[in-house]
DNA sequence: GCTATCATGTAACTAGTTACATGATTAC
DNA sequence: GTAATCATGTAACTAGTTACATGATAGC
């Protein structure tokens, strides 16, 4: 019974084989300040995935025992994982980018707000995105100094990222010029 | 037992406030051409939102019989409904934007592509929001022309999506140069 | 004594997706 | 004949979220 998987479980399997021999807590926190910013993967999920990714035969487990610390376990591709993920980095990219903004949800709506609502929603969103685009800053910058053929294609996502958030904010300047335009004081 | 809605709730009962009367069927369409952008609802769950937002009392059906196309339902928003949509739009918008982009997952994979594998990826990708910006110039254009307070902030909204979109595709020319700098021929 | 880090989970839920069903009318 | 438009649903699933549990060690 081999369904085919979702995104997410290849995620994982990128990871792993990214960062091998990681434990599961390692990974959450290596995907919370890379895959986080286009992918999130939150910390149950992603032991959810290990399990079924071992399961399939795709990675392995091993045991750890550590004297400090609690019991790990790491985590490896095996043949079989390898030829999972290329299979699915061959796949094309289905045009499944689901984006979902809450902002712009509620700015949508905005005839029916007091024009001070707006102003406060527009300026919350400027703090997000000033917020998005000084992690993204410092991303680059750590990864910037690698010369990993790896750390590249990382680094020219968070660019991406980067470039968005700047776009926003300049459309958040935008959007607020016009708004005093039509309705001064 | 009144739980809190998701926010897909308020977007149907912020569409029907801003098209009264229309049907189900109606919205979906509409939903499609502008929510869809930053919001996407499926027709399944709108039929779905429909049905609670009536058992709520926030909106109410009405029956039209017509003699060229089957029966539909029309919705129009109650004195609660309304209260409810201008609860909600008081409300700051949480950061809860959430983003997956198919494309960038596969990209921050990229290394273990062959070269050809990423061209045809970022080719991919550019196509995609070269169509999302024409269908976005398209809805900007047709919202240009209406001077509705309602419409404006749509036009805005369309263009949050079109400077992002912009932006995307100046990333795309500048890690394709990126990519062909390092590694000629 | 408190907080943070390391480390792995369970339980319960629900939002959203996908596939399918139905059936009339109009236009090519 | 066939496809598109109008119109409303049901059924089945699962991915992802949220809240909670546990417990050791290290540093202040």
């Amino acid at each position: 019974v081999a369904t085919n998987l979702p995104d997410t479980s290849y995620a994982v399997l990128g990871l792993i084989d990214k960062v091998p021999g990681s434990s599961g807590y390692e990974l959450v926190t290596v995907a919370g300040r890379s895959l986080a910013q286009f992918w999130p993967i939150s910390q149950t999920l992603l032991y959810r995935e290990l399990a079924r990714l071992t399961e399939r035969g795709w990675v392995t487990a091993t045991r750890v025992d550590q004297d400090t610390a609690p019991v790990k376990w790491t985590y490896r591709l095996t043949a079989g994982g390898r030829r999972a993920l290329a299979d699915w980095l061959a796949t094309s990219a289905p045009p499944a980018s689901s984006f979902r903004s809450g902002f712009l949800l509620r700015f949508f709506f905005a005839h029916r707000m007091r024009p001070r609502r707006v102003q406060t929603l527009l300026a919350d969103y400027r703090r997000a995105l000033q917020a998005q685009r000084d992690d993204l800053l410092a991303i680059i910058d750590k990864l910037s100094t690698s010369t990993a053929p790896a750390a590249r294609f990382g680094r020219l996502a968070a660019l991406h990222g980067l470039r968005t958030a700047t776009a926003r904010l300049a459309w958040v300047d935008e959007a607020e010029d016009e708004l005093n335009r039509e309705r001064p004081r």
